[in-house]
DNA sequence: ATTCCAACCTGATAGC
DNA sequence: TGCTATCAGGTTGGAA
């Protein structure tokens, strides 16, 4: 699933398409749930367009256009932003025989899951933007007005500070892991990397949060810190369906400590690695290294 | 103010 | 083998 490192290395590698290039014409499916602002209006607006920069907040890619609105895009938890030269293997187990042209095993034809299709000026590569379970969403955010969705979030999550994570923690019962999931709080952390994050800070997931220390906060906020780099360095998560713009996978998936280990050893103690529920998500810990 | 849970969606998989 | 039930998870919004 995407959660920082994923988005920022989708923006990374899908900047170079995107950026600078006239949009011709975007092309959509019909409206749902995905889009809250209605395709219709998307594909005028954006017709003629071209991006200045795009950019990221938390698990949103903003991109800015050169009128002044931005096109912002969440991936959800199977959203694939990828050019139409992408290979993968991946866009075959993730969507099925029918989307493979059938001379080459790997190469991916839009289908009814792909919801953006920007084609440009230059008759280059298109982009696509695909999402089968439709968690993700896109939305135009017009010149100088903001969104909800983007007031909401808290300090992105490589930047975040221990000290603001023991201020939001003091009144809350709930367990440090929901804290950690509020994007309010802490934007960018998503399921995978709190369970890694939790781990190397030595903190149990279910811990009530206001019984974590400030100096625990302060370990979290750099465990975070430094397995979203590391993730990012490596090309980011393909645990479900994550894939690169290229169609690449990622690598970090080698290197989780706790997360879908469970039953296996730690790689700490050599106990078992468990897994339970916390905040209503798949938590995965080691009940010796975490207190 | 905070916590909990249902709803949104569909591919994968466990169970029968 | 083939079908059905269940699960996964990010975010919102309503109820407790």
């Amino acid at each position: 699933m995407p959660e920082l490192p994923e988005v920022e290395v989708t923006r990374q590698r899908i900047a170079p398409l995107l950026v600078g290039r006239r949009i011709r014409a975007l092309r959509t499916t019909r409206p749902s749930y995905f889009f809250i602002t209605p395709p219709g209006r998307l594909r005028r607006a954006l017709a003629g367009r071209t991006v200045k920069e795009l950019g990221r907040r938390g698990k949103y890619l903003v991109a800015q256009l050169d009128e002044g609105s931005r096109l912002v895009v969440h991936l959800g938890m199977t959203g694939q932003l990828f050019a139409s030269t992408a290979v993968s293997e991946r866009l075959l187990s993730a969507s099925g025989r029918a989307v493979l042209e059938p001379e080459a095993q790997v190469r991916f034809r839009p289908d009814a899951h792909t919801h953006l299709r920007f084609c440009f000026e230059d008759g280059g590569a298109e982009v696509y933007l695909r999402d089968a379970r439709k968690f993700g969403k896109v939305m135009l955010v017009p010149a100088g007005e903001s969104h909800p969705r983007l007031e909401r979030l808290g300090a992105d999550a490589l930047e975040a500070s221990g000290e603001s994570l023991y201020r939001a923690t003091r009144r809350r019962t709930a367990a440090i892991k929901a804290v950690l999931l509020d994007q309010s709080v802490i934007a960018g952390v998503g399921n995978i990397y709190a369970d890694e994050a939790l781990f190397l800070a030595g903190v149990r997931p279910g811990r009530r949060a206001r019984r974590v220390t400030r100096r625990e906060c302060g370990r979290l906020v750099d465990a975070i810190r430094r397995v979203m780099r590391r993730s990012i360095e490596t090309g980011g998560s393909s645990i479900s369906d994550y894939i690169a713009p290229d169609g690449s996978d990622g690598r970090y998936q080698r290197e989780r400590r706790v997360y879908a280990r469970d039953g296996e050893a730690c790689v700490a103690c050599g106990g078992r690695v468990r897994k339970r529920v916390v905040a209503q998500r798949g938590t995965h810990y080691c009940p010796t290294c975490q207190r």
